[in-house]
DNA sequence: TGCCAGGCCCTCTTTAGGGCCTT
């Protein structure tokens, strides 16, 4: 059975283009409907954290002072993800972090990502809104840890995977529910989605 | 201190604009 990366970055800003790092990286592997392991690490990446993030995350300059260097860190998360594909929530913004960290080492960031925003705006289309926090009310998944806390926003993220991929098991009769699957779904336009997953359909 | 983005999606659209989502 293949393995899905869940991945969640805490970072100083929005933009690496502006110079904002990561600060904390966590991955949940996924295979099938469980969690098989898991990689969590602050990082050092020599910026000051501006206060809102702080406030926003919990982490301080003082934790990260004391954390290994972002290109450590960046290696071993590498290492960990291996071949396997990513999927995060709101997947555009985790992707530019990812290949602008392992881009400073050097590093290619070949993996394929899906994003759980984009699948539940066409899976949940009547969900009050589509951010994670939301997301874990609406389907009653359990909450590990603080939000906005890069292990804690990946399990989450990896809960909501695995409910999408029973719902969808369930709606569309699918043989399996891999990462191809979570692609075509993707791109598929709205209200189209059975005919985007018919080649997917058990026979 | 306040600002900095980008991809997707919808509609009062497509010769555009604005909301959503992430930190």
């Amino acid at each position: 059975m293949s393995v899905i990366a869940v991945i969640d970055f805490e970072t100083t800003g929005i933009s690496p283009d502006h110079g904002h790092r990561a600060t904390e990286v966590a991955i949940v592997l996924v295979e099938g409907e469980r969690v098989v392991d898991r990689f969590q690490s602050l990082m050092n990446a020599g910026v000051r954290i501006p206060a809102f993030i702080t406030q926003l995350t919990g982490i301080s300059n003082a934790m990260v002072a004391a954390a290994p260097a972002a290109g450590e860190v960046m290696r071993q998360a590498s290492h960990f993800v291996g071949d396997a594909p990513l999927v995060a929530h709101n997947a555009s913004f985790d992707r530019r972090f990812w290949v602008g960290e392992l881009g400073r080492l050097g590093l290619p960031a070949p993996q394929p990502f899906a994003c759980t925003m984009l699948l539940s705006r066409r899976l949940y289309p009547q969900a009050p809104n589509h951010k994670l926090g939301t997301l874990v009310d609406y389907h009653g998944l359990p909450r590990t840890g603080a939000a906005h806390r890069a292990l804690a926003d990946a399990e989450i993220a990896a809960a909501l995977l695995v409910r999408m991929q029973e719902d969808l098991h369930q709606r569309y009769r699918l043989e399996r529910v891999d990462h191809d699957v979570l692609m075509a779904l993707q791109q598929c336009q709205r209200g189209n989605l059975a005919a985007a997953l018919s080649r997917h359909v058990r026979a």
